[in-house]
DNA sequence: CAGTATCCCCGGGGATACTG
DNA sequence: CAGTATCCCCGGGGATACTG
């Protein structure tokens, strides 16, 4: 019976769960920041910690795990005394890097019209403020 | 006088507050329905809300609030009784729809590689499980 | 080295009631 | 109609200690 009322996406015509999916995926705090990093090589566990250096063992491992997961990096275990154990983008991994570069360059290429934007927004603006602007209203 | 200890991103050579911040605001449960809905032409407030139906009012105002502060949408008001206000993607909201796009047929063409990735990942794995899968293990 | 276990915190998001 | 106010919850994410 009830399918957990999940809100259903609609894309443009195309029906949406991957979307919704991708999107929660790469709107992580990680994710891209490490496929980012394997998009120029194989790295060890230990390599991305280093190279990341602000992430936390722990998001880096689940991230890992996430990722790993749904396809988009293969883990490679040496099984040695200490361990090794190395990550690399899969097929589909790298085939993702292309629209997220895309997005990555129109997040760059705007990225002052949106500073504009924000810059407006603070600013003053003398018709129609939101209801409850709490500005202490400059009027006397 | 630490800035803030922000994770510094770094996109294929170009650097990235913009990725960040694009990447999260798009990452939000509501945004990118928002946006695609606004896509097909301006909106009033209690049309969005009917058509998203499982959004709260509480998100719909702060998700639209959000848009409008980075210039994604412009949001006008006609103060009559009841009051009416409308909402239409700026010119920065319609570009930002084609990255969107590239990114959601991405994801519905590779749906089935992520999928069958999962359930590669979830069936067995005869090799080098992770250290705590807690299976019980089938072994007797 | 490459993790796991535990504890904790904050903010995104939801529900409900109220208002100019 | 288009919001705001209040209260609440959960899970993403961080810190620290421990381990095969």
């Amino acid at each position: 019976m009830g399918a957990p009322k999940e809100p259903e996406f609609e894309f443009r015509g195309t029906c949406c769960r991957p979307v919704k999916e991708l999107l929660s995926r790469i709107g992580g705090k990680w994710t891209v920041l490490i496929v980012t990093r394997l998009a120029d090589g194989p790295r060890r566990f230990s390599d991305l910690k280093r190279e990341i250096e602000d992430i936390s063992q722990k998001m880096l491992t689940s991230t890992l795990r996430d990722l790993e997961r749904d396809g988009f990096v293969q883990r490679t275990v040496t099984p040695s005394i200490p361990p090794r154990v190395d990550y690399e983008l899969t097929d589909l991994g790298m085939d993702l890097l292309s629209p997220l570069e895309a997005l990555g360059a129109w997040a760059v290429r705007n990225q002052h019209r949106v500073d504009a934007a924000r810059a407006r927004f603070s600013g003053y603006r003398p018709a129609a403020p939101h209801p409850n602007d709490n500005e202490t209203h400059a009027s006397i």
